[in-house]
DNA sequence: CGTCTTTGACCAGCGC
DNA sequence: GCGCTGGTCAAAGACG
């Protein structure tokens, strides 16, 4: 397969009654937030804002996002709930401190740092840049090509799990974070915030990997393994690739089912599939019932037209280390259907939620 | 030794 | 102005 493989394929609807609304007119803008027709009830829970990245996942500790599906109460204390102070109700080791939850000798904690030293602790709303927020319905789809550190995780009044919030630990002047949470109304999705951008390429693999294996261990790590469709995708080993090309392009067409068998509509009905198809017309895989409108993908057309453009300076998609041209030879640590594979999958995640959403 | 997670403490933004 | 809240720091230990 072509190293340099690009991933252009892209999922549409292939339903031709879904209503757009407005215009084509490409005026992110001018869209709704949330769209209240038949067409389309998927956006409220999936925003695409600028450089909204929903493959961007990777290294997210397992383990962390684990900790995160442990309520913090069973039943929400109001009188504990939405305070730290050290009070977390989470706390299993009285001494704090120590990874992978192993209880640590106790010892007092003395703040060094001292007090009235001028140090940004907590940025304003204004300051934060580009706040982008997805949801992802496996811990698997919560890990990406960056490094990220975990550097605290919280307790958030009004959910009963915690936060996790990650830095980009790839470049010490990088300000790119993230935070985790689980959903408290969607049980099983992952709501990521992202602020900030990376400063920096995407790294051709993770650094030392020094006391990372715990990333990898859970108390009940058999039982999330059997859990369904929440197996986990190590970064180094991704599925099975599916054989795309590498000029894989999106159709949107009206779709008759012509086989009821496979998604138990009759023959004849008018279906909503969302087809990734590769420039063959062939379907790589096809969702039943899906509905999209096409300005969710007018992004991924850009990618195609600057992936193509061949200028050089390609176009800033952080999934793909911010420059899709050179996507797919960055990741020369692993083979280019890999890669697909993996963005393919994480897709296929996005699309799954979105699916859910759809009922 | 470098990097990781954990977690108490600190602090600034915000609402009242 | 005050208290609540969320975001961040940094010490400590774990891990390879």
């Amino acid at each position: 397969m072509d190293a340099d493989w690009d991933l252009f394929a892209v999922v549409r609807s292939c339903k031709s009654t879904v209503n757009k609304p407005a215009a084509s007119s490409g005026e992110p803008s001018n869209r709704p937030s949330k769209v209240n027709t038949s067409g389309c009830n998927c956006l409220a829970s999936l925003r695409l804002e600028q450089n909204f990245d929903p493959f961007s996942f990777r290294s997210m500790s397992r383990a962390s996002l684990e900790d995160s599906r442990q309520p913090v109460l069973k039943q929400p204390d109001p009188t504990t709930m939405g305070t730290d102070r050290g009070k977390n109700p989470i706390i299993l080791s009285p001494g704090g401190g120590g990874a992978n939850g192993q209880q640590q000798q106790q010892r007092p904690r003395q703040r060094v740092q001292q007090r009235g030293v001028p140090k940004t602790r907590r940025r304003s709303n204004k300051d934060m840049n580009r706040t982008v927020v997805s949801h992802v319905t496996d811990e698997n789809s919560c890990s990406d090509q960056w490094t990220w550190r975990k550097y605290g995780r919280k307790a958030i009044k009004g959910t009963s799990y915690l936060r996790h919030y990650y830095k980009c630990s790839s470049s010490a002047e990088c300000t790119a974070r993230k935070h985790v949470t689980l959903s408290n109304s969607e049980p099983g999705t992952y709501i990521v915030t992202y602020t900030d951008d990376h400063t920096h390429s995407m790294p051709d693999s993770r650094k030392s990997r020094a006391g990372g294996s715990r990333m990898n261990k859970l108390p009940n790590a058999d039982n999330n393994a059997s859990s369904s469709s929440s197996s986990f995708i190590s970064p180094t080993a991704p599925p099975p690739a599916p054989e795309v090309s590498a000029t894989a392009t999106a159709t949107a067409t009206a779709t008759n089912v012509q086989n009821a068998g496979d998604n138990g509509a009759k023959e004849g009905e008018n279906v909503n599939i969302a087809a990734l198809v590769n420039d063959d017309g062939e379907d790589i895989f096809m969702i039943p019932n899906a509905q999209f409108y096409d300005y969710l993908f007018e992004g991924l057309g850009e990618l195609v037209h600057g992936a193509d453009s061949g200028s050089g300076s390609g176009h800033n998609w952080p999934a793909f280390g911010g420059n899709l041209s050179s996507w797919g030879s960055s990741m020369s640590g692993s083979s280019a259907g890999s890669t697909a594979a993996r963005s393919l999958w994480s897709l296929t995640s996005v699309i799954l939620f979105i699916l859910r959403q759809d009922k």
